[in-house]
DNA sequence: GATGAATGAGGCTTCATTCAT
DNA sequence: CATGAATGAAGCCTCATTCAT
């Protein structure tokens, strides 16, 4: 006779099941780092069997490279909102924007970037995906080109600057995330304005 | 007789092997990353066996530690010499010194940094040792005060301002390493000065 | 709705359905080997879902078991063919038709003897089912001392004799078989008759 | 606390204990059947850990590879045996050394036929490896074109008379050995004997 | 009946750790 | 002290079987 209680089996739409494991991943990977968590922590997680999580991603691996391709994908959806609203403004406005819109994903995306920033570093996948990190140096680095050539803004070095500010941001929000320090939105917001206003003028 | 090529016994004192097996470790860990690295690879990278681990370090995870404390001890000497600098010029001078001082460690010590940095999120020993990076930055932080109750400078957030520089260094330093970019020392540095000192003026 | 293809529902006979999931086991159990083979495979192979497959038969084990079934009622038919013809003709003659009777057995049953040579030895399923090896090895020993007893054969052991002739029929042909080699079924069943005939002159 | 009572760690020359491997792995594949038997099965019948396995093996597949590597061996060194006897008596002579020699080979390793009957068919291994069957089946044949040649004896299909004598033999045997039934290796010999010079007169 | 998503026992394999030599 | 063969816990993954739809 067995101990163990059956689990009640919940047939649910593929999409939902597969975001479920997604969800738990994030949670799983953020708390006990990636080569830690088990797919077994992750299939408790999320409420299934270990069998289910095999049937939806084909490898621990590969598990992590959709939550890589979904990260990227939200990302570029935030890219896409920041670019509508480029042409609205002045090229003051547009840094002002950039930095609360890109404030506002790490925040909501904080476990996540946990999980790569970790994750990041090591990996095989690391080298097959294209570096999320890089595009949005490049990203940066182009618009504060931009500032330069318009003459509103200036600096020696804009990539190295890009960096800088991509950096400042997301390492001192990891940092706090994982120390399990809770930074005020707002505060972490004027701090990184004033930053990057002075640093540009 | 065994027709196994021996390993030619070399005797040493305990603090070069020591210090050898911690030196492998730092490459191993760097290339492979702490869970994919074996105990066997970084005893082989050491030239030695695998039992001579365990004979200087009680498991892997103290190895680790170990790594971490000498990591600590050598950015400490670091400070040392920086504050003996402190009283010899004016305070910007001493922000200079600080930046050129941490640039030099940091590219000095890029592996090593690498390992802790995806090691340091979710390992146990993350809690149990201290927190260097959080030191750096109350370090930073306190000597921005400074500057400030000096009169020298302005900033509103000292702590988050610190918090920013630090990781804007180590997070643009750490990712050109790991992704094999080399960064120039010089630019890097003149970048990181232009930064810090329009930021606090 | 569901974007996924759903497989055309056609009805059959319960007899039908039954039928072709065993050929397809056939099929499957011969080419990949009988642990090897995947219920999803026999499945697929015969157009229905996997959990019809359990429908039909209690598990995979028992599906091999009445694949054996089938085997045997199969032979039976060719055996009682044979008697049939028994009372036909003289001895030898019998033996000529035995041979190639046998010999069209098998090189219709090909790919299922296949089957049950690798899973006969070591199953369970060996110990429960009647072997049927044995039993043609009587048969064959009983009608070689018929052929003594009349005094138109000459042989010293009756039992082994009629082991040989069997093994070395289905060995080669079995052998053949799985090494993809083509064999003539005349060549075969005349090599067999100069074998047997010999042997018992 | 463990219940598990720990074995008591030994060591022993490399040669022995993969020898001791090679033959419980021989033991429990013979009782089990290669795909039901474990590597766990494997590990307890030789006394050692299942880690001491991997140890000397890759995997259970390379296992099994050595095994098919020193049955061949094995079959080579009986072999050298019968050439060395080839050129000291007549041709019948060396038909009856050879089927004795034979028959005392299959009935020595008698259950590592059992492993390689089973598994030969079906694993990717058989064709890889040389197939033994296929060559003593050539080595057959030549002996008896030999005796055609040299007028000594008689038969159409020297090919298939060599195919029907190994599996007569070889079937025989596997047969009895699978279900328990304990062959004369002397009555066995007698009738082998008395097969071949029939057929072949 | 028919389907195939879900389950979880169990196999293969790795590797941190131990200890006889 | 140093060694590396031996150990076994624990992780990844497969697939026979079940059952909600």
């Amino acid at each position: 006779m067995r101990l163990a209680t059956k689990r009640k089996r919940v047939l649910k739409s593929p999409e939902d099941r597969r975001a479920e494991i997604l969800d738990a991943a994030v949670k799983v990977f953020g708390e006990k780092g990636v080569s830690k968590a088990t797919v077994s922590d992750i299939a408790e997680a999320a409420g299934v069997a270990k069998g289910t999580v095999y049937l939806y991603f084909g490898s621990k691996e590969q598990l992590l490279g959709a939550l890589r391709d979904r990260f990227v994908d939200e990302l570029l959806g935030y890219v896409a909102d920041l670019l509508a609203q480029a042409g609205q403004g002045d090229w003051w406005e547009l840094v002002d924007t950039t930095i609360e819109t890109m404030a506002d994903f790490m925040f909501e995306k904080e476990q996540l970037m946990l999980v790569f920033v970790e994750e990041g570093l090591s990996s095989d996948a690391a080298k097959v995906f294209p570096d999320v990190g890089s595009r949005v140096d490049s990203m940066f680095a182009a618009a504060i080109q931009q500032g330069i050539d318009a003459g509103v803004c200036n600096v020696s070095d804009p990539e190295l600057m890009a960096a800088f500010f991509h950096h400042a941001m997301e390492g001192t929000l990891v940092h706090a995330s994982f120390h399990g320090d809770q930074l005020d939105r707002d505060r972490f917001v004027a701090a990184a304005k004033e930053l990057v206003h002075k640093a540009l003028a």
